[in-house]
DNA sequence: TTGGGTGAGTTCTACGGTGGAACTCAGGGT
DNA sequence: ACCCTGAGTTCCACCGTAGAACTCACCCAA
């Protein structure tokens, strides 16, 4: 889908190359700009060795690549072997730039990057209107708006796609299968987004978008196996094996909130006892801690009264903080990454309740199990917003939304 | 490992075309073989479809493939469609015979099958002799007994490679890095079996083993993303993802053993309660209807017991049942696979206590999760044993045990 | 200063796999 | 007997690749 030529907003976009587009590339010229994009400045003997190609092929590949301005070579860059120094391509990761926005119930939050995702200004609207056409209204102005501080950028290129996440499902074009925080459900929002904007626009659920964005430019780059928790509203979970993300028809949709986690714990609205999304959500650990406290009290307050001691706030954080050390747990026992990111906008737990999350962890693991890394990643809507922006750059990129 | 070219063993191999081994194919020519070999006979019209190739192309490359005999045009298959009938291509699949043995801790069972892991003859020994050099003899005994069965055999070729499978991690090159029920650790087992057998020799984790089988020739067969559950003297555990098994360092050595089921469950030696070694394994299950029935009894007997109503044995397999149940749900909800395999010694468990097992996944899942195939196949040693067979067919056709 | 060593990158050619056009083949339907 | 249809064949042009022989740019040592 949205395969239609990119198209600039706004201005006209700044002196640029003729510019060949990464899609139509044959696979070992895609490749060789993929690895580029990715790793960074690259000499040709190194992607020579990586792809298992001749040094000729590397030379024949690489200069249409240079010649239509998509690689540089970079100058400078000395190897401390010896023999000729090389000239490692890059990419000018400027002469791009992707607009992201994450959707939830109340607010758009967008994100202008470059080509390797580095933030280069951010903004966010209120959604007063949740009908799709208010909704998709406010993404374009914030669209527009971060368009024209592309323009107005150095020099840089335009707004090549925009990239928008949102919790539920999302079917073929960019059409809103279902998602319950907008009331949603069979709502085109890509291609009416499309028409208004005259770029393309791909619509992705916002945990495999996030996982998708940890994998290419975030905490997972070169781990072909991990796992993503994270704990805000919801508990949410994303999953990459063999190098690429499950996108089973259950996955995103936070099918995880009812695990159980703790028998003894609170109930939850389907009569689970102790399921995740009970015991390790924001609400959950708010209204548990309103109990104990006998006031109402919000999340950061929870987690600054546990750090101070007191005893009701860290007896919640605590639980909180080993159920999700249980699921963490469970995730590494049945899928057996090397890696599991916890992140999400209540994550902080993590921090605070570390002790007893990282005791439940060990006392589910098997003790002769491999070592299993936790990455506790600090993220607002700002990394949310990035991970959309991503999904557009791999759908500029690669030509799909996977 | 193991490329040494496959020579037979025992009597001259019966009158035998010259062969092109399958290893040396190029890619679109291996493919082909494969897709043939896996998927019964097939028309060079649906095999251009399925790899998207010219019709041109799959002519080229199946002349070669018919030529030395490695594939055959089956006749009399026709389409229901107009136009030219098809000339399906297919494997002989009694042109190659495998051999594959099960270790356990005091038997050694030993199948051999066709190419297409069609079981043609089983044997078996008591291993009295565990030490590696014991070990090896007699599953060297027992794959002379059976290639000897296959020379005998009606024209059918000779035996290939075989295959070894056992609890434990296995190394390169057949070495078997630890086998708890062994007291194995470091042990080469493979070279010195292809020493004694001149044949390419196979030693795999019996549960990777099984797995790869199910994917090839079982249950499992087109279906790109499942997990193999087996219950029996311990818990194990396979997982395949984007039709690649999970060879992470932990996959197929029982880690799941301690996965918490039900925290008011039965202690296991390592202090846990109710985990998934102290509910659902055959001793666990005995050893709770031993308590509540104030004598020893077998495994069977108990299952027996529970179908004529007896309410010791039905709350102990209900309870197992449950936590299979439990631990079929978490795999569902954790690995988001189209299907979950029930298998093992002890599985007979799933059957008696259906009624549990399920009403555990349903309440463990979520209401509006797809659903989740599961699929008990009562399985013995034989099954085992052709696992590790199916292993050193994937070697032979592929050249790597992957 | 100069020449050799080294590994990066280029040029050119031979080769092998591929698609596509034009063809034959073997059935069914009218 | 004729056409229609889809399977399979033959042949040729094309394209991406490896590999050999080459140049290039730097370091180092005499």
């Amino acid at each position: 889908m949205t395969t239609s030529p990119p198209a600039a907003v706004g201005t006209v976009p700044p002196a640029q190359r003729p510019g060949v587009a990464w899609t139509p590339l044959t696979g070992a010229a895609h490749r060789i700009a993929v690895a580029v994009l990715l790793d960074g400045p690259l000499p040709r003997s190194e992607l020579a060795r990586r792809f298992d190609l001749s040094a000729g092929s590397l030379t024949r590949l690489s200069r249409p690549l240079l010649d239509s301005g998509m690689l540089v070579e970079t100058t400078g860059v000395y190897d401390a072997t010896s023999g000729r120094p090389t000239r490692p391509l890059d990419v000018d990761e400027t002469s791009h730039h992707f607009v992201g926005v994450k959707l939830t119930a109340t607010t758009a939050h967008a994100v202008l990057t470059t080509l390797r995702a580095r933030v280069v200004a951010a903004e966010e609207a209120l959604l007063l209107d949740t009908s799709p056409a208010g909704v998709a209204a406010t993404v374009a102005a914030l669209v527009r708006s971060l368009a024209a501080h592309a323009d107005r950028g150095s020099g840089g290129g335009p707004v090549r796609a925009v990239g928008v996440s949102l919790g539920g499902r999302v079917g073929e074009r960019g059409t809103v299968r279902s998602a319950r925080y907008l009331g949603w459900d069979g709502v085109p929002l890509g291609e009416p987004l499309e028409d208004l904007l005259g770029l393309p626009v791909v619509v992705d659920n916002d945990l495999l978008s996030l996982t998708r964005a940890e994998q290419w430019f975030g905490a997972a780059r070169g781990c072909d196996h991990f796992a993503v928790l994270t704990i805000g509203e919801g508990v949410g979970y994303g999953l990459v094996v063999h190098d690429e993300v499950v996108d089973a028809p259950d996955a995103g949709v936070g099918l995880l909130g009812h695990f159980p986690l703790d028998p003894t714990g609170p109930l939850c609205p389907q009569g689970h006892a102790g399921c995740a999304d009970g015991l390790l959500t924001i609400g959950a650990v708010t209204s548990r801690a309103a109990v104990g406290l006998r006031r109402e009290v919000r999340y950061e307050e929870v987690l600054d009264l546990a750090v101070e001691g007191d005893p009701v706030a860290r007896r919640v954080v605590d639980d909180a903080a080993r159920g999700l050390g249980r699921l963490t747990a469970a995730v590494g026992n049945l899928t057996m990454p090397r890696k599991v990111i916890l992140s999400g906008d209540g994550i902080r737990l993590a921090e605070v309740g570390r002790a007893a999350l990282l005791e439940q962890v060990a006392a589910d693991r098997n003790p002769h199990a491999s070592e299993l890394v936790i990455d506790v990643q600090r993220t607002g809507f700002r990394e949310w917003a990035r991970g959309a922006a991503i999904t557009a750059i791999r759908t500029f990129v690669l030509g799909t939304r996977a």
